[in-house]
RNA sequence: UGGGGUAUCGCCAAGCGGUAAGGCACUAGUUUUUGGUACUGGUAUUCGGGGGUUCGAAUCCCUCUACCCCAUCCA
């Protein structure tokens, strides 16, 4: 786990503080309508681990409450990524399916409460009465049939008596409420379909706003964690559970933000059309971000719950960058895979002066890499390098084979260019060279420098392979649709030369393919006679990148010019009220605004100033603290009076306590609705105002930072408001902090 | 045009009235028989804009702006 917290293990530790919570339960709920991707890992990731932090479970539970678009493969597919990331749900897989009969009770519970009815207008009908986001709606006619009628009802539509469509559960709340979700949501519609488990045993079936949060409650689930679209969805979690009046403890609901990775898709809509349009190789297409797809290429679970771990839970939209995801993966196999050398674009090398063969031990991992193992490696006359390892012009700064340049072959010896053989197009087809014999890896007496050492393999021995080089499938950071796709997402090398000891051994399944990439063996086409490797991800390429390079990100956009938008005008009353304030009382312009414009706070104001005639401090701490409470609060909740704010700022007044003091002052007010002076006295709130006693305290509080003190005289100024805060904190925040901050730029000059 | 959210570096993201964490990306250097890794440094005088309160504001108040979600018998 990180250091930092994430907001939800904020709530949770809070929860399981006051006693909200007696137990961690969380749930992983998907609908089995397709299959899993990265999104879907982050939700596990989530769940699963905030239940493992916490001592707690999590519940597997597949979302099946509409028969049309699931089905039992998915239900698979979803079980299999779970546990491929390394996760154990509690029990069995749940289902909501095993639930219908308990969920229908409720149902009927809910009639009986008269707080459901059974709707029977069409659709189009209930779309106009549903109303607008600026307009209410309005109850059909039906909304007023009679408990025994909607019982009646509802009975005949679960024993089958209607067609689809013909009538439908709905909840008795408010067709005029704010939220659209609000006005009378549907709890069950009618389908006869054959459900993937159930089969034909219903006819209806319950919406996920009344199944969900049953669910919840029957598997006693502590936090149903969802993402931020279902945040209006919230209310009516909430109303469901309050009104049946269930005995607690009940699962409340709190919503994060979905993954969004840029040059990909995530939308279950796109995917579908992609696989379908055979844009890519089903949904186990290594370009795709699906759990499948990036299981075949060749990820990790852990990279993947690391990559998780690194980007976050927050509740702001956001689109985290590729490179995040690749780094994580490169992280993981660095320390874990082999090294082997495998040439993808061959250029042929005859060593003119080396006769005859030999076999050179290589060790698999590097110096840096704690690990065993090696492998024997064919060297002999007839080699291969990698095309772009030589440049007959070499660019500036190019390290590998030249005219003039000598190279390493990685665990062999060096080698130098000697002639260059080409086709009638110019094209290089050939290199003669020639070894130094003293310059064996291990035993080099040479003396030669070269400036790198590049990857081959011997002519006879290397066994040819199949290299599926992937790339970003969008070429667009933010992809529409099938038009900003990468037409070079797939390339596929058929001829790719590796050395023996990789298909012989098969010392592995991932590989790092020396100066290349991570490789994977693909689990599917992979055969002893046609070895097939994935491309997982390249190394960090920084010599690339120089060369070529990428096209400048679109520059940082520029800071938006902020248009101030007008401002709603007053009323007369308003205005009246300002005048009186700004030019009466002469309190400052803008809170003279605040006050003026909400009547709420200029009531309270008026009573406070009739208690104590300190117009500033009051109309202060009334617009600023008190508005806060008043924003959060009904009045009715409101423990504090005017009377005791006025009683309050009157210590201010007198210098009793400081305006720091007056505020913590306050949060034990709204907290407990003690009264100001009794607040102050038993807590021995009175201010130090003493130079003598805050003098020492600031000596004090010196010597115990001597490099910030330093930093402070080097000329960091910031500094100031630390020893202040020091300070005070020293003195629980009595010390007069006009009277510290006088001392304190004296005493560090 | 209601309601619900969100805004801190190029991308994520901590922070909850007292010195602007961390990761990715970028960049400079050291090590290196991978232009990899590792290591060391550099990257936000400022938190969407403007005001206000305070000794002190990313944090509290007011106001404006931008983006996301909500009017499926989907979830």
């Amino acid at each position: 786990m990180k250091e930092s917290k994430n907001f939800l293990q904020t709530i949770v530790e809070k929860d399981l503080q006051s006693g909200k919570s007696k137990e961690i339960v969380t749930r992983f709920p998907p609908e089995p309508n397709g299959f899993p991707h990265i999104g879907h890992a982050k939700s596990i990731f989530i769940n699963f681990g905030i239940a493992r932090d916490y001592n707690g479970h999590c519940n597997l539970r597949m979302d099946d409450t509409n028969p049309t678009k699931e089905d039992t493969k998915y239900v698979e597919a979803l079980k299999d990524a779970v546990t491929w990331l390394g996760y154990e749900w509690e029990g069995n897989v749940r289902f909501t399916s095993d639930y219908f009969a308990q969920i229908h009770k409720y149902a009927m519970q809910l009639i009986k409460m008269g707080k459901a009815y059974v709707d029977s207008v069409d659709e189009e009908e209930m779309r106009e009465l549903r109303g607008t986001v600026t307009e209410a709606g309005k109850r059909s006619k039906y909304a007023s049939r009679t408990v025994e009628e909607n019982l009646d009802m509802f009975e005949r539509m679960r024993k089958g008596e209607f067609q689809d469509g013909e009538h439908v559960l709905r909840a008795k709340i408010d067709m005029s409420a704010a939220n659209m979700k609000m006005r009378d949501p549907l709890m069950y519609r009618i389908r006869h379909a054959e459900h993937f488990r159930t089969g034909n045993e219903w006819c209806i079936y319950p919406m996920y706003d009344f199944a969900h949060c049953l669910s919840d409650y029957i598997e006693g689930v502590s936090h149903s964690i969802c993402t931020l679209e279902f945040e209006n969805n919230r209310d009516i979690y909430n109303w469901v559970l309050d009104t049946l009046e269930l005995e607690p403890p009940r699962p409340y609901q709190h919503e994060f933000a979905r993954l969004g990775i840029n040059y990909t898709v995530m939308s279950k809509r796109k995917l579908l059309e992609l696989v379908e349009g055979k844009y890519v190789n089903g949904w186990d297409d290594p370009r795709l971000p699906t759990i499948a797809g990036l299981r075949r290429k060749g990820y990790t679970p852990e990279s993947i719950v690391t990559f998780c771990d690194q980007v976050g839970i927050a509740k702001a939209n956001s689109m985290v960058d590729v490179a995040q995801l690749e780094f994580t993966i490169r992280a993981d196999l660095n320390p874990k895979v082999p090294r082997v050398m495998c040439v993808i674009d061959p250029l042929k090398i005859t060593i003119e002066n080396y006769e005859g063969s030999e076999e050179l031990n290589a060790s698999y991992y590097p110096d840096d890499v704690p690990k065993e193992g090696s492998r024997k490696l064919p060297f002999s006359r007839e080699i291969y390098i990698e095309r772009d390892d030589f440049e007959e012009n070499p660019p500036k700064g190019y390290f590998r084979l030249t005219p003039e340049q000598p190279v390493r072959l990685k665990h062999g010896y060096i080698i130098a260019c000697k002639e260059i053989i080409k086709d009638s197009d110019g094209k290089v087809i050939e290199i003669k060279a020639e070894y130094y014999p003293t310059s064996k890896s291990g035993s080099d007496t040479s003396g030669i420098k070269v400036k790198s050492a590049i990857h081959w393999v011997s002519a006879d021995e290397a066994k040819k392979v199949e290299v599926r080089l992937y790339d970003r499938l969008y070429s667009s950071e933010m992809p529409e649709g099938i038009e900003d796709l990468n037409p070079n997402s797939l390339q596929v090398i058929k001829d790719a030369l590796i050395e023996p000891a990789v298909v012989q051994e098969r010392p592995d399944e991932r590989f790092q393919f020396e100066r290349q990439g991570y490789f994977f063996a693909d689990p599917i086409d992979y055969t002893d006679e046609k070895p097939v490797y994935n491309k997982i991800v390249g190394l960090k390429d920084s010599w690339g990148k120089k060369t070529k390079p990428t096209p400048p990100k679109p520059e940082a956009k520029e800071k938006k010019v902020q248009i101030d938008g007008e401002v709603v005008p007053m009323t007369s009353e308003q205005e009246k009220l300002f005048t009186r304030y700004k030019e009466g009382l002469k309190l400052n312009g803008e809170v003279a605004n605040t006050l003026a414009r909400d009547e709420d706070l200029s009531a309270f104001f008026e009573e406070a100033l009739a208690v104590l005639n300190s117009p500033t401090n009051l109309a202060n701490i009334i617009t600023n603290e008190v508005a806060r409470e008043m924003k959060q609060h009904t009045k009715e909740e409101l423990k504090f009076t005017p009377q005791q704010i006025a009683e309050l700022i009157k210590m201010v007044d007198d210098t009793t306590i400081s305006n720091k003091i007056a505020k913590q002052v306050f949060e034990e007010m709204v907290n407990s609705g003690a009264n100001p002076e009794e607040i102050v006295e038993s807590k021995g709130l009175v201010q130090i105002s003493d130079p003598e006693i805050i003098g020492k305290i600031i000596d004090e509080v010196m010597e115990k930072n001597p490099d910030n003190v330093e930093k402070f005289k080097a000329g960091n100024k910031k500094l100031l408001g630390f020893f202040v805060g020091q300070v005070l904190k020293a003195t629980d925040g009595k010390a007069n902090p006009k009277i510290v901050n006088q001392l304190l730029a004296q005493k560090l000059q």
